[in-house]
DNA sequence: GATCCACAGGAACGATAGGTAT
DNA sequence: ATACCTATCGTTCCTGTGGATC
């Protein structure tokens, strides 16, 4: 009976702690990757020049389209999103009229899916019940003149936010991308589209139509990589918003701006970073997050992410994945035989050299596998593939397919 | 220097699935 | 009922190539 009194002074005290919010964290939204703080450190410049060029909407201009470009995590869509928040404001306050709409291109990852959303964020669906733009069966034609006629016929001034375009151009080439930046010849004087296209790729601009990209960089800025210094800064900024007095020590913040300014300056990361961690000291009871546990939240994000995405995957890639893990040599030939006997085994049909390699190209652009192609003059040109994560991951992502599990 | 291996990776296309227009 | 739309996964066929060996 001790015991179970124990056990119950022992939740009670879990459940008083939580109500009464001594808990590390005092705003755990502001750890949210969708938190957007009100001022956005060292970023006063672009911010300027994004204002700037939009600005010319409040006296009912068409404002030059704009690229933006950046590596992930250096707050361009945080500063683009904040100055149009702004600018909404102001247009109430001076009677002008701007339609914004804000579309990310790979979450909706192909082009119709794009110009749906476009639709749908415009509120054309709600609007006209005759001349909607559907989920699917209308072809791009069709979806984009019926989203124009929307625009002329109620005279919007649109300013269009598409969020990595580079993964859209990557994908169904910018096919859209025309039509929408050739849309304001057809809108004539009823209307227009301005385009903000927000980049993670500073080689985007290559992959486009000549014409496509100089209608489309009318106005372009680039955003750089934060350094550690700033990273530094930015973080203690936001764990004053997100903890309680002295529940992070100055150490930890440093080494997670350290580490976030290894890959590539990124903010977002860091923040991320930030968050796990205080969730492992909570979970722990610690009174304060330290470095231990941002060590510990660097190895869990890490971890998570791969199995997920291992867990996630077709049969066909879950023994590819295995095959690469088996292969003694990492090359393209061994991998293959060894996936098309492994297939035998469980009797599942095998897909041909080229979809493997294909697979595989799309392992390594997602990290779990890093892969170089190496010559061996007479013996041929091969890929030497390797698993980029730990095996004990690979094979407790795989243990859960019924199918798999017994290849292990 | 020519040859030739063992692939890489592009292009075209088909089957299938989910849908609209008339 | 029929014609036609796009997306996805896969196949077939193909051209290109770094460098050890002849």
């Amino acid at each position: 009976m001790k015991v179970s009194i124990m056990d119950s002074d022992y939740l009670d005290n879990i459940f008083d702690k939580a109500v009464k919010g001594t808990d590390l964290i005092k705003n755990r939204k502001t750890l949210t990757i969708d938190y957007v703080p009100e001022k956005l450190p060292f970023r006063d410049e672009e911010s300027k020049i994004i204002a700037q060029v939009l600005s010319v909407v409040l006296k009912g201009g068409r404002p030059s389209n704009l690229l933006v470009f950046g590596k992930p995590g250096t707050g361009k869509t945080a500063v683009v999103k904040n100055v149009i928040t702004r600018l909404k404001r102001k247009s109430i306050e001076h009677g002008v009229e701007i339609t914004v709409t804000i579309i990310n291109a790979k979450t909706s990852n192909t082009s119709y899916k794009v110009l749906y959303d476009i639709a749908e964020d415009m509120g054309i669906n709600r609007f006209d019940k005759k001349v909607r733009v559907h989920f699917t069966g209308l072809s791009m034609g069709e979806a984009t003149d019926r989203i124009l006629e929307f625009l002329k016929r109620n005279n919007l001034h649109v300013v269009l936010v598409i969020d990595e375009i580079d993964s859209l151009v990557e994908k169904n080439g910018d096919d859209v991308l025309y039509s929408l930046t050739r849309a304001n010849e057809r809108l004539l004087d009823s209307g227009f589209i301005s385009l903000i296209g927000i980049s993670n790729s500073l080689t985007f601009k290559d992959k486009l139509d000549p014409r496509v990209r100089s209608s489309l960089s009318e106005e372009e800025i680039v955003f750089n990589p934060y350094t550690v210094i700033q990273l530094r800064e930015i973080l203690n900024d936001r764990s004053k918003l997100a903890f309680n007095e002295g529940s992070i020590s100055q150490a930890a913040i440093n080494l997670c701006a350290a580490v976030a300014g290894k890959e590539n300056g990124d903010a977002r990361k860091a923040i991320d970073l930030l968050r796990v961690a205080a969730e492992i000291a909570e979970r722990e009871r610690a009174d304060m997050v330290n470095e231990n546990h941002i060590r510990a939240a660097q190895e869990k994000i890490e971890k998570d992410t791969n199995y997920e995405v291992i867990r996630n995957s077709t049969t066909h890639t879950k023994i590819i994945i295995l095959s690469i893990l088996k292969s003694q040599s990492g090359m393209t030939g061994d991998v293959y035989d060894i996936y098309v006997s492994l297939c035998n085994r469980i009797e599942h049909d095998s897909l041909t050299q080229r979809r493997v390699t294909q697979i595989i190209s799309e392992l390594d652009q997602l990290g779990l596998i890093t892969s170089n192609v190496v010559s061996h003059g007479r013996y041929g040109r091969s890929q030497i593939i390797k698993i980029a994560v730990s095996p004990e991951t690979v094979t407790n992502a795989l243990k859960d397919d019924s199918f798999i599990s017994i290849l292990l």
